[in-house]
DNA sequence: AGAGGGATCTTCT
DNA sequence: GAAGATCCCTCTC
């Protein structure tokens, strides 16, 4: 018997059984072993006396501690290397444009701040810029210049440039000669009360304070959210201690995914509206709904399930 | 809910 | 000098 969709487009989100994807095979989040703790000291003051220009994240943290007040190691060197052990990796990075594009839907997108704080949003829209011939793209013509070189360097590395004068958009480069994949919303999962400050700190007056699926949803918003700017253009997303990518609990399947046109792309002819444009069906933090083509593709999706 | 316009400044031609 | 992978506020229906 087929594998078919279920009603719900959360519940559309599980793949057939069976189907093992990469990230299934890497260590689930919040599973991992944890180093006793007198060993981790131990090691931990080693390394510090090895190493003595630590990253801003890299430096252990005293204990965490719960709203109970009880202490965890929350916030060790140690517990940041078994985490990032579920960080995404080159080889994951190294995809084509449109797939990468595609795959990402679903993964947690992972933000440590200088003072510890993970924040934590599942991507949910993205769009795929193809390179030279894409004449949407800033790497159209095959141009290289200062601002989009991280678009020409191996996959994975972020690209970083601004907008409008005022505001940031985050790209993840891919396979081919130019190409990235731009990061359009995600859905807030952990940190939610400090991306409301970082959004709220750039607006005039007293503003209202978001609904949670307003934090993140457009490209320039989810870098506000995300204390993203300039900073990060080249980083290395498979592995910067500030910013990484983790395996999401659930990917949507094929028939969660809307295919559309991009957004703001004016004067691009043809590739304006190419469907070079992917979100997660029924998720309430993506920027803009194409509701014509969710209409056409809601029959093959939606299949109501016969009782009885 | 949707349309329209202003803000604001880097980048490229 | 013009354009831009946006956001937010205001106005209207």
């Amino acid at each position: 018997m087929a594998w078919r969709a279920a009603s719900s487009p959360q519940a559309a989100f599980c793949p057939p059984r069976g189907i093992l994807r990469p990230w299934d095979l890497l260590t689930a989040r919040g599973s991992t072993w944890i180093m006793p703790r007198k060993k981790n000291q131990l090691a931990h003051l080693n390394a510090v006396q090895r190493k003595s220009t630590l990253l801003p994240a890299e430096i252990p943290g005293t204990l965490a501690v719960d709203p109970d007040g009880n202490a965890s190691p929350l916030s060790s060197k140690y517990f940041i290397i078994e985490k990032n052990t579920s960080q995404l990796g080159s080889d994951y990075f190294n995809q084509p444009c449109i797939s990468l594009a595609k795959s990402v839907l679903g993964q947690i997108l992972v933000r440590k701040l200088p003072d510890g704080r993970e924040l934590r949003g599942k991507i949910v829209e993205t769009e795929a810029y193809l390179g030279g011939e894409d004449e949407a793209s800033h790497s159209k013509g095959g141009k290289q210049t200062p601002r989009n070189a991280a678009m020409f360097m191996k996959p994975g590395t972020l690209y970083v440039y601004q907008i409008y004068g005022i505001y940031f958009c985050m790209n993840i480069s891919s396979q081919g000669e130019g190409a990235a994949v731009l990061l359009r919303s995600l859905e807030p999962l952990d940190g939610l009360d400090v991306m409301q400050q970082l959004r709220s700190s750039q607006k005039k007056g007293q503003p209202k304070p978001l609904k949670d699926w307003q934090l993140c949803n457009g490209p320039s918003k989810l870098c506000q959210a995300f204390d993203i700017n300039k900073d990060f253009d080249q980083r290395d997303l498979a592995q910067n201690p500030a910013i990484w990518l983790e395996p999401g609990p659930e990917v949507p399947g094929e028939q969660a995914v809307v295919t559309t046109a991009r957004i703001g792309i004016g004067c691009s002819g043809e590739w304006a509206q190419k469907p070079l444009r992917f979100y997660i069906r029924g998720n309430r933090c993506v920027s803009i709904v194409d509701k014509r083509v969710e209409r056409e593709t809601e029959c093959s999706y939606d299949l109501p399930v016969a009782q009885g």
